[in-house]
RNA sequence: GGGCGUGUAGCUCAGCUGGUUAGAGCGCUGCCCUGAUAAGGCAGAGGUCGGAGGUUCAAGUCCUCCCACGCCCA
């Protein structure tokens, strides 16, 4: 059925005219079209789960947007750089690191990315479009395409031009093989291992000497003792940092006189290990005592950065930093500002310089000329043999813990200060909270919370990668000159610039930039600094890039028309990548926010809540989920679900299953229903039919529950709360088929000869249901595509009702809720008297009376002159309902019920305080007579206090073994003595049931008249025998002849069809001849 | 280590500003109905509301701490 409609939506333009509507739209004055921003995949990889959740939900929004007259353009994007598919290519190629990739060739390598990166893009339209997502494929956008690049470089500039941007360093770690820093990514690729005590993955164990150093003080003839696990940091040790706050010892350690300054517990581990003997304490200070204190340089190579020209103290001193701990060391730890993160950052504090004599394959530079030459591991040994020899170890020891390794070469990864380029953000944090309070968060705590938080402890954004294959940045640098630098805004600036033709360069990539430069003016050469884009940048450069932004003159007006989108949706994990990009280019370019509204959804686990794994096969494909269960189904089910409001959720090919049973069924048996009956008498509607506002009771109540359907609806799509879309649809499908069908299924059958009202009536029947399913079909067009014009389709373009332009359900217009037909005193009504049907289903299956046997007589009271008017004005559908003869309606339930008091702790616990336990309990102890007694007065005085009206709630439960069920606001009692009559037309009816059952079994049509064949005696002849009962059964089975033989046939009866049963105990055959 | 979220029936989840029989769906058991239905209806069993304290007349709901899990960030 799907795939036809699929079929149908392509030959008929269909899904083409929609988009096309939303492009036109948003290129006029923007006033009713609503924009979307696609937020774009990568397609190295097939699409699973969760961007199937991502594209449902990317999906319905904009559907029902254009179906309420706001065209949407939907175009999809594909993120094209970055290092997944880098990784992917170093792999396929056998190419890793930085000088292997130069020495194969930049422009071989990005040609092998460009490659690569779209290989999946047929298989994601394919699962894309099978879904029933409408987005334009062909005008997508890509990063990686020229015009999408030269607006990269556009929002770069008029940073660089509002001063956002500045160099800075950033500590990254470094694969010495590779010579290129990793990405947090590549980090996490790295091997891992189990902690043998935790028991926790972490990264991969190794064993690093762990070395116990003195430091001299320069200004006292004492030794800091300072601990550290990578020797080659100490030739460029600058400082030392300690708590503030710990306390630390100077001692003496006897055996040798030194005195040396340490942290005291750490000291007693020390001792305790044996690796220092008896001490003596002299003092003890906190550590924000020792600040400042000067000490004499470990290695000689940096001596000079001892005092600055003024004089002053530079480095060589200790400083103070909270990150210290007394986990291990000794509490005084080494600091290299150029090695670690923690280092660098208190570095910059103190106001220390930053060294770093190691390149990026962790060699050292001839600024250490002892171990020019040498990696930086192989150098651990000899720096060690040189401090021992000049007295500086305090001990060695080898030191077991987890520690990133490179995921190629499965090196110790290093940590290095790295120059960079950043964007501030850390200046703008006040407005990036400000704007995001104007934005719509499904959850809302999402925005609030982990979303808000993070705006306001926003870092700058370190915007460059030492990679290859991505936008590069458009800084030119005069190699001369360093401080003489230019950004470049454009293609045609940067070909004026280089003197190149203009339009000659029509690829921005690395191989086609790197090469252009030109004289600077200090006459040395300008060249483009090496680095590419954070691919964030450009995903967050969307909205303008998409566009190119603003060279297209044309959609110049729209790009700004379009911001901020009227709707975005994502994952959760976004929150610190697209939403954040998006939210901060935006304000910092535009001052606004990037979106109004945004969904947030969670992650999709396997069913054992696991990440879905490929190696595990722990999910369904979803190919096959699609073909199985349908692509409605799949939406359905992942949009009913706390995933759209962004908590995980355990996908379940039962689930899938179950809401085509629960959601998709339901509406296909009514339509199925309408259909059979409209086929078999010929029906077929007219346009009044689409408006029809019938007369009858049935009629308009189904008619108001529609648009109490409808006002749900439209209320959560309005507050893109999808999750209760589907519980809605749920509610009117009940109502639909388990009262309104079911009550009314006779009036579809009516003959003709039963005169005018009759075909009125049924004339309303039908074009009530008619209208019924038109609207639900309509109304559930977002969430179930499909389906939904597969009944449009039936129901309204194959019966020549469509107008022009609306061959498409989705072309269409969302239907909004009609006030006048709504009658919500009805709707309560129908309400009681089906709550009445319960009690009274309730009392015949506790007396085990079944549904088929008639009773004589049903009373249902009520205290409520509502829900009795109701009962009374409903007596038809109740008694046919529960196959009763005769309904009394009393006020007084006196005799069926006793009363039982509550107290009403919502009304009375504000009022009481604490003396609430002793009303409650005086309440309580009410006997029937004493609540009888305060119903009819309307007032009682217990412990002091007078209570009335709300105070007091009044339960009735039933009284005695009566057949009676007690509900809210009513008590039902069925009279459950049988009469002749009554036990005469029970059996009639199992009769009945029985040839039923044979007629279906034998696949005769619904309207075939047969001849009936029964063989009974006792009981069942005296049935046989009353001519009123032979009518009925005659009647109910269109059979124009009955024959009654006694005593049934063991072996069964001569005819076409026949069957044997039992009904209470007694034999009987029955046969069918068709006539 | 930090931020956010989650923890309620065998499973998946509702439970609004605190208010007294803690609900639904699925599954299970029993019964019933059915000439639109691939279905459906009624009932039953099944709960220390993650744990411990606290606030309150009253806590699944508010506060504190702890435990487990997830995501993100270090």
């Amino acid at each position: 059925m799907e795939e036809s409609i699929l079929s149908f939506w392509e030959s008929n333009d269909v899904e083409a005219r929609s988009l096309r509507q939303g492009a036109e739209a948003a290129r006029g004055d923007g006033e009713t079209s609503f924009a979307f921003y696609d937020g774009p995949p990568f397609a190295t990889g097939l699409p699973h789960y969760g961007h199937l959740l991502a594209g449902t939900i990317k999906d319905v929004v904009p559907r029902y947007q254009a179906m309420r007259g706001h065209p949407v353009e939907r175009r999809f994007g594909w993120d094209c750089h970055g290092l997944p598919i880098e990784s992917l290519v170093e792999n396929e190629l056998d190419v890793h690191g930085s000088a292997d990739i130069e020495a194969y060739g930049i422009d071989k390598f990005n040609a092998a990315c460009r490659a690569g990166v779209l290989r999946f893009t047929k298989e994601w339209e394919t699962a894309v479009r099978r879904m029933g997502r409408w987005i334009d494929f062909e005008n997508d956008y890509k990063t990686m395409d020229a015009s999408f690049m030269e607006t990269v470089w556009w929002v770069f500039r008029q940073l660089w031009d509002k001063g956002f941007i500045y160099e800075g360093h950033r500590v990254q770690p470094v694969s010495p093989a590779l010579g290129t820093p990793l990405s947090n990514f590549e980090v996490a690729q790295g091997p891992q291992e189990k902690d043998p005590v935790t028991r926790k993955e972490g990264h991969k164990r190794r064993q690093d000497p762990s070395l116990t150093v003195r430091f001299k003080l320069e200004d006292e003839d004492a030794n800091l003792w300072a601990w550290t696990t990578t020797p080659w940091t100490l030739p460029s040790n600058l400082a030392l940092a300690v708590h503030p706050d710990l306390e630390y010892v100077k001692f003496k350690v006897l055996g040798t006189g030194e005195v040396a300054i340490a942290e005291p517990s750490r000291l007693a581990d020390y001792q305790e290990k044996g690796k220092v003997g008896q001490t003596e304490e002299i003092a003890r200070f906190k550590g924000s005592e020792l600040e400042g204190r000067p000490y004499a340089p470990l290695l000689p190579y940096f001596e000079k950065y001892r005092t600055k020209e003024d004089g002053s103290r530079w480095a060589f001193k200790v400083v103070t930093a909270d990150y210290v701990t007394t986990d291990s060391g000794t509490g005084i730890v080494h600091q290299a500002p150029a090695f670690g993160e923690d280092d660098y950052i208190v570095g910059t504090k103190a106001g220390l310089p930053l060294i770093r004599p190691l390149d990026l394959s962790g060699t050292f530079s001839d600024a250490v000329p002892d171990f020019a030459g040498q990696k930086a591991k192989d150098a651990d040994k000899g720096i060690m043999a040189k401090l021992k020899a000049q007295g500086s170890v305090v001990d060695q020891d080898v030191y077991v813990h987890p520690y990133p390794h490179c995921y190629r070469t499965e090196e110790p990864l290093l940590y290095m200060a790295l120059s960079t380029w950043f964007m501030k953000v850390e200046e703008m944090r006040d407005t990036l909270v400000a704007y995001n309070d104007q934005i719509h968060w499904v959850p809302g705590h999402v925005g609030k919370g982990r979303f808000g938080n993070w705006l306001s402890a926003a870092r700058d954004w370190n915007l460059a990668r030492n990679r290859y294959w991505g936008t590069p940045l458009p800084i030119w640098r005069c190699d001369k000159d360093p401080s003489d630098m230019l950004c470049v805004g454009s293609v045609a600036e940067l070909e004026a610039l280089a003197g190149l033709e203009k339009g000659s360069l029509t690829d921005l990539h690395r191989e086609n930039v790197d090469g252009i430069t030109w004289t600077s003016k200090a006459g040395g050469t300008m060249r483009r600094v090496p680095e590419v884009f954070d691919c964030w940048f450009e995903s967050g450069s969307m909205p303008y890039a998409q566009n190119h932004y603003p060279f297209n003159a044309d959609k110049k007006g729209y790009v700004e028309n379009n911001l901020p989108a009227d709707f975005i949706a994502e994952g959760l994990d976004q929150t610190r990548g697209w939403f954040y990009t998006l939210h901060v280019l935006a304000t910092a370019l535009f001052d606004r926010p990037a979106f109004k509204n945004v969904i947030v959804n969670g992650l999709v686990l396997a069913e054992d809540g696991k990440k879905m794994s490929k190696r595990l096969k722990n999910y369904p494909d979803p190919t096959y989920v699609m073909k199985e269960y349908g692509a409605d189904a799949l939406r359905a089910y992942l949009i009913n679900s706390a995933v759209v409001r962004a908590e995980p959720m355990r996908f379940a090919e039962k689930g899938v299953r179950d809401t085509v049973r629960t959601v998709v069924l339901p509406l296909w048996n009514a339509y199925k229903f309408l259909s059979t009956y409209a086929i078999a008498d010929g029906w077929s509607p007219s346009p009044a039919d689409l408006e029809i506002r019938p007369s009858g009771t049935a009629d308009r109540w189904i008619l108001s529950r529609v648009q109490s359907f409808l006002t749900d609806l439209v209320a959560e799509y309005d507050d893109y709360a999808l999750s209760n879309v589907v519980p809605a649809f749920h509610r009117i499908c009940d109502d639909l088929n388990n009262w309104y069908i079911r009550r009314g299924r006779r009036r579809y059958w009516r003959s003709k000869h039963e005169g005018e009202e009759a075909e009125r009536d049924k004339a309303e029947a039908y074009g009530t249901l008619f209208r019924v399913l038109h609207t639900v079909a309509t109304a559930i067009a977002p969430v179930m595509p499909f389906f939904s014009e597969w009944m449009y389709q039936r129901l309204v373009v194959e019966t020549g009702l469509a107008t022009d332009g609306e061959d498409s359900v989705h072309l269409g217009r969302f239907p909004l809720p009609d006030a006048s037909l709504r009658d919500e005193g009805l709707e309560a009504e129908v309400a009681a008297v089906r709550q009445a049907v319960n009690l009274g289903l309730a009392i015949r299956e506790r007396e085990k009376i079944g549904v088929r046997r008639p009773l004589g007589k049903i009373t249902v009271a009520s205290p409520d002159e509502a829900v009795r008017a109701a009962i009374s004005a409903h007596r038809d559908d109740l008694l046919a309902e529960l196959n009763i003869k005769a309904l009394d309606v009393v006020a007084d339930d006196g005799g069926l019920v006793t009363l039982k008091a509550k107290a009403n702790f919502k009304v009375l616990g504000r009022r009481l305080g604490k003396r609430m336990k002793a009303v409650a309990g005086a309440v309580a102890k009410l006997t029937p007579e004493q609540v009888q007694g305060y119903v009819s007065r309307g007032s009682i005085e217990l412990e002091g206090e007078t209570l009335g009206g709300e105070d007091i709630l009044i339960d009735r439960e039933v009284a005695g073994s009566q057949a009676a069920e007690a509900g809210e606001g009513m008590t039902v009692l069925v009279d459950t003595e049988l009469t002749d009559a009554l036990r005469r037309e029970g059996l009639a009816r199992e009769v009945i049931s029985r040839v039923q059952n044979l007629r279906k079994s034998a696949d005769l049509d619904v309207s075939q008249t047969v001849e009936l064949v029964l063989a009974c005696d006792g009981a069942l002849a005296d049935v046989a025998n009353d001519d009123g009962m032979v009518e009925l059964i005659k009647g109910e089975t269109l059979a124009e002849v009955l024959t009654h033989q006694g005593h049934a046939a063991p072996d069964g009866l001569d005819t076409e069809h026949a069957a044997g049963d039992e009904i209470d105990g007694e034999k009987l055959s029955l046969g069918i001849r068709v006539r």
